[in-house]
DNA sequence: GTCTATAGCTTGATAGAC
DNA sequence: GTCTATCAAGCTATAGAC
């Protein structure tokens, strides 16, 4: 394991912005290369694969960031209500007021291939379920705790493409400050 | 004006479809050539100023048929709740079930240029005030209309992006019978 | 592990024949 | 109005020096 003058960590990150920023096919080696830093050339070095690598890196990150700022602390201590406004605080940041695009979004176009798509379904599949697990346990029957989780992510998402559009993000924030109405009992 | 192996509402709208599918980086020319049946020195012909002038053209041509089949039937004949049902089986059809996804989404991602964005954001903005209004007419305060637009258009939105990232189309379509109760009293 | 240099292909765009 | 042929620039990807 020999020294990298780029961390795994900070390589990943900056491709992230690029990816959510531009989507797969606007996603250019040229504008990876000069975000992370390092040349092309290194960028194989690190991802044999390729760009198609990096991207699935990027959404793996991204899923593992959920895990530990959204899915976990959801699981964490007190009241749900307490939880839910800590997480939608992380996810405030996380889209930048609204400003940023959802990787959910721009990674699946088109010409991601099959496993990035995969990362994708898996990432947001496990944010269904953190946020129907929170809603059941403030209370709800579990059909309507999935609803509920749905409804939410619906709205987080919808909202930031009309943020994008609209060049404002009114919208986004009202969704985000509604979050523990639209999880809890 | 002389003769056109196709016509441009076909041309444009074959070139809708890639530019839905691909996002504006990932339609080239040679897939909107291959769509549309005209070679890209015919493209340029028809578009002088090449694939943003098309751009420009898809995002106008879904302005009109907008207007057409949601904005002015939502000011037509019947009950409100005639209406609102009539434009939600239009927007069905026009999102393939859920399976097409939203040319707001698509090509406000980057590299369109200011015309384009322009554009998409004076589309939202009509679709916004047609869904308002109806909401109005509906019987509630103009303050509660205007919030009652936006969560409908941010979960039409929001339920493309999730159904595109699940590969099903189930929670489209639950948008999609919601829509009456969403815009009316 | 990173770099410069380069290969081979695709891109957006143009010239000119018909 | 459409086509074939072509261009320079950009793309993904690789080779090889350090």
């Amino acid at each position: 394991m020999a020294l990298s003058r780029v961390s795994n960590e900070a390589l990943v990150a900056a491709a992230a912005e690029v990816f959510r920023t531009h989507g797969f096919e606007g996603a250019t080696l040229r504008r990876l290369s000069e975000a992370t830093g390092l040349e092309k050339a290194s960028l194989y070095h690190r991802f044999p694969r390729g760009k198609e690598e990096i991207a699935l890196a990027v959404a793996e990150r991204v899923n593992q960031w959920f895990s530990k700022n959204v899915f976990e602390p959801l699981e964490g201590d007190g009241t749900p209500s307490t939880r839910v406004r800590l997480i939608a605080h992380k996810l405030r940041e996380f889209y930048g007021d609204g400003s940023k695009s959802c990787t959910l979004d721009t990674l699946s176009l088109s010409g991601g291939g099959d496993a990035l798509a995969a990362a994708l379904q898996a990432g947001l599949l496990g944010w269904l379920e953190a946020f129907t697990r929170i809603s059941k346990e403030s209370g709800l029957p579990a059909a309507t705790a999935r609803s509920r989780a749905e409804q939410a992510i619906i709205e987080v998402e919808g909202a930031l493409v009309l943020s994008r559009v609209l060049r404002h993000n009114k919208l986004f924030l009202k969704v985000i400050s509604r979050l523990p109405e639209l999880l809890l009992i």
